[in-house]
DNA sequence: GGCAATGCACGTACCGGTTAGTTAAGTCTG
DNA sequence: CAGACTTAACTAACCGGTACGTGCATTGCC
C-alpha cells in the first residue's frame, strides 16, 4: 500500500481512494446480500462514488466481486503471517492459530459470508486465480511445519494430514459463527453471549489438542 | 401423505401434486442461486406450473422459501430418527451419527446451501417457526441422552455440553462440503474423490471420539 | 492541453407480483 | 343419472419498478 501522509491535502479526484471506497462498500454489500442480492447502485451510493466509476475500474459486478474476494483472502493470510507461528512451540502455535481463527472470524464476519457466496457459485470467480495460490501455499506449509515439529518433539502423534487439520480448525469456528442464526433456533440458545463465545473457544481448543496429542 | 394408488389415472388438475412440484423446483432453484439469485419464473418453469400457482399456494417468494427451509429441516430430522440411536451403545451411536450426518450432507447438498442462504438472511424466515422447535427438541435431547449414557458407562468423560458436541459434529462435515470449491483452490487438492471423502469421514470420527473418550 | 476521473441520464432487459379470464372436476337437483 | 351449477385449478398477458450496464459530456489535475 502507498503511505498516507498526514499533510496531504485531500484531492477531489483520487483514483486510488475512490477504488478503495468502492471496494470497502462492495465488501459490505456482497457480504450482506450475496452476489445475487447485492445491488451495484447501493455499492456506488455507499462508496460515495458514481456507478460509472465501478464499471470504469472493475468492468463488471462479477469482476468487482472477484476482487473483493481476493482481497479478503489476502487480508486473513496477512494477519496470520503476523502471528509468527514458526517461532512458537508446536502446542502453543496450534492453540494460537485456533484462537486467532476464531477471533478473526468474529471481527470480520464479512469474510465468512463472502466465502459462502463464492462457494454457492462453485468458486468460479477464484478459479484459476494465481494470487490465491500464492497466498495459500505458505499458510498450508506453515501448519504442516508445526505438525512436523510437534511430532518430532513427541507432543503430537504422527500421521496427521495438515490439510485435514487446517480444515477442521476452520470448520469448528466458521460453522458456529455463520450458522449462528439457525443455530439459535435449533438449540434454543443465544450463541453470541460473551459466555457462549468463550465456552466455544475453550471447547474448540480442547477438540484440536485432543485430536493432536500423542 | 395420501396413498398413490397405481391404478389412479393422473389428474389434469391436482392441487397437491402441483404444490409438490413447485416445492421440489423451488428447493433446487433456491439451493442453486440463493434467495436473491433465485427466479420465480424459473421455479414455475421447472415445476411445469404457471407462476400464478406459486403465488396462489405460497403467497410470495419469501413464504415459498420459508416452506422449503422448514421441509428441508423436517427431512433431515426424520432421517435421523430412523437411525434409532437410543438403541445403540453410546460409542456406536455417536459414530453412527457422525457417519450419517456426513452421508446425508453429501446426498443432499441442497440442504447445506439452503441453510447458508437462510443464515445470510439472519434466519428471519425461520424465526418464530413453531415447527422448527418441534423438530429440533427431540434431536438435541437424543444426543444429550447418548452423552449421559456414555458417561454413566465410563466410556465418555463427563462435563461435555451436548450442544457443543452437536455443533461440532455438524461443523466438521458441513464446512468441508460447503466450502469444497474454495477449499480445492486453497489446498490445491481435489476434495471430492472417493479417497478424499473416505479419509475425511475417518478423520471426523477420530476427531469426535478423541473429544469424547474418558 | 491532454488525459484521467467523474457525473448525468438513459436503454433495455428482467423480475416479482397481479389482473382477468378459462376450464376441469366435483356436486346438487329434479 | 343427466345436465346445470359451483368451485377450485390453472393460464396468458401484462404492469410498474428496478437492475446492470453505457454513451457522452464535463471537470479537475499534472
Amino acid at each position: 500500500m502507498t503511505e498516507t501522509a498526514t499533510t496531504e491535502r485531500p484531492r477531489i479526484r483520487d483514483a486510488e481512494a475512490t477504488q478503495k471506497r468502492i471496494l470497502a462498500a462492495a465488501r459490505k454489500e456482497f457480504a450482506k446480500s450475496g452476489l445475487g442480492g447485492a445491488r451495484v447502485d447501493t455499492i456506488a451510493q455507499r462508496a460515495k462514488a458514481n456507478k460509472r466509476m465501478i464499471y470504469h475500474y472493475f468492468k463488471s459486478k462479477e469482476q468487482l466481486f472477484t476482487r473483493v474476494l481476493e482481497d479478503a483472502y489476502a487480508d486473513i493470510r496477512t494477519a496470520e503471517r503476523k502471528l509468527h507461528l514458526d517461532e512458537l512451540d508446536p502446542e502453543t502455535a496450534i492453540t494460537t492459530l485456533v484462537r486467532f481463527t476464531w477471533r478473526y472470524y468474529q471481527a470480520n464476519p464479512e469474510f465468512l459470508t463472502l466465502v459462502n457466496s463464492e462457494n454457492l457459485h462453485r468458486a468460479r470467480h477464484l478459479k484459476g486465480s494465481a494470487r490465491m495460490h500464492e497466498l495459500s501455499r505458505p499458510f498450508v506449509g506453515m501448519v504442516a511445519d508445526i505438525l512436523e515439529r510437534g511430532v518430532a518433539a513427541g507432543v503430537f502423534r504422527p500421521g496427521i494430514d495438515a490439510v485435514q487439520l487446517n480444515i477442521t480448525i476452520a470448520a469448528i469456528g466458521y460453522y458456529y459463527l455463520t450458522n449462528r442464526f439457525t443455530g439459535a433456533i435449533v438449540y434454543e440458545r443465544d450463541l453470541m453471549t460473551k459466555e457462549a463465545l468463550d465456552a466455544r473457544l475453550a471447547f474448540n481448543i480442547e477438540t484440536i489438542l485432543r485430536l493432536l496429542r500423542a
